[in-house]
DNA sequence: GTATCCGTATACTGGTCGGTATGCCGACGA
DNA sequence: TCGTCGGCATACCGACCAGTATACGGATAC
């Protein structure tokens, strides 16, 4: 397999993404060690530290490289959320609290994923012809609040947590009286 | 200030505790050293080794010390997130991910939580005289999933989160559509 | 074909930090 | 009042790990 150098140096860099993905999330941003993500991808750190600036850079990079992904309809905004995503997600919010300017970066990129959801609460509240109980946006807010609140709860215990419950949750904010 | 030793040791400790909940929850728990714990409780590494088995111990002692009040009405089971005790909560919940025995004591914690909670909605409903959208415990997982969720938000950032507005998706949830 | 250079492996270092061994002082029991 | 002991301070150690310096092999350019 002759690879130019271009193809191989992407490949090298999405081979440390995803081993660097998994291991951050298994272990946490602190805990994990760059040596533990080479070994994932099986590289060395030298390319790592030839791919990225340093261990911070690589954790972000992964960030950047599986953002939320807009929700394509409501019901899908719980779906994409897999463990590894969330815990990626989680340690990502812990890091935004403690510095201002990772925060604000997350308040405008949360307050686009918020205005995105809420149009589409606005065309769903179109569709069924009932008011809407709040405001689009607040509704909006609603929504992610039970998606992210019922994937944490279904990952300390998946038994509470009825695969349709978020459905269902989505059908009483949305002014659904019905079932 | 004469102390007897039983006297000046829970002091010690519960100066260690307090110390030691900021520190985790402004660098979380790997990136806080005992050093910083002990200086910021105005002692030395000494007296936390005194105090506590190791640095976990301390760590999940803080937890102990802290728990989760249970909310004693619905309104207020939002009002109890303060931001140290958000963060702390989400390290741990990242924490009870990652050791399985954690998870399932988090696990046992979050039922009585929930039914607690299941308590309240049904007496709510009973006293609004509305039909539950779905089962109590099933309400009382979205309620919970709400308050932290919205919580989440709100330390992101606070304007996007109306004060009310947990109040008022309470209201929803219970079937309540007047207003 | 050959010289160059780029990207990764290898080897190493400095600093940090959890944990320990020991010293010291003040409370306790008599 | 005195000897003992318990609790915290101090000094220290060893391990771990992010980051660096350098070696090396294969792709690239000519």
């Amino acid at each position: 397999m002759r690879r130019t150098r271009q193809e191989q140096r992407a490949a090298t860099r999405a081979t440390l993404l995803d081993a660097a993905a998994d291991v951050f999330a298994r272990h946490g941003f602190h805990a994990a060690t760059v040596d533990q993500v080479a070994e994932a991808a099986g590289l060395t750190k030298g390319a790592v530290y030839s791919n990225f600036e340093n261990k911070e850079d690589l954790f972000l990079s992964v960030l950047e490289h599986r953002l939320d992904p807009f929700p394509a309809d409501l019901a899908s905004a719980f779906e994409s959320h897999d463990r590894t995503w969330l815990l990626l997600k989680t340690e990502f919010w812990l890091h935004a609290m403690r510095d201002p300017d990772v925060r604000f970066k997350l308040a405008a990129r949360s307050r686009v994923l918020r205005d995105r959801v809420a149009a589409l609460v606005d065309q769903a509240a179109a569709e069924r012809g009932v008011p809407l109980p709040a405001t689009a946006p607040e509704v909006a807010s609603i929504v992610l609040a039970l998606s992210d609140g019922l994937a944490v709860q279904a990952l300390i215990d998946s038994a509470s947590v009825p695969d349709d419950l978020f459905a269902r949750a989505l059908a009483i904010v949305l002014g659904d009286a019905s079932s």
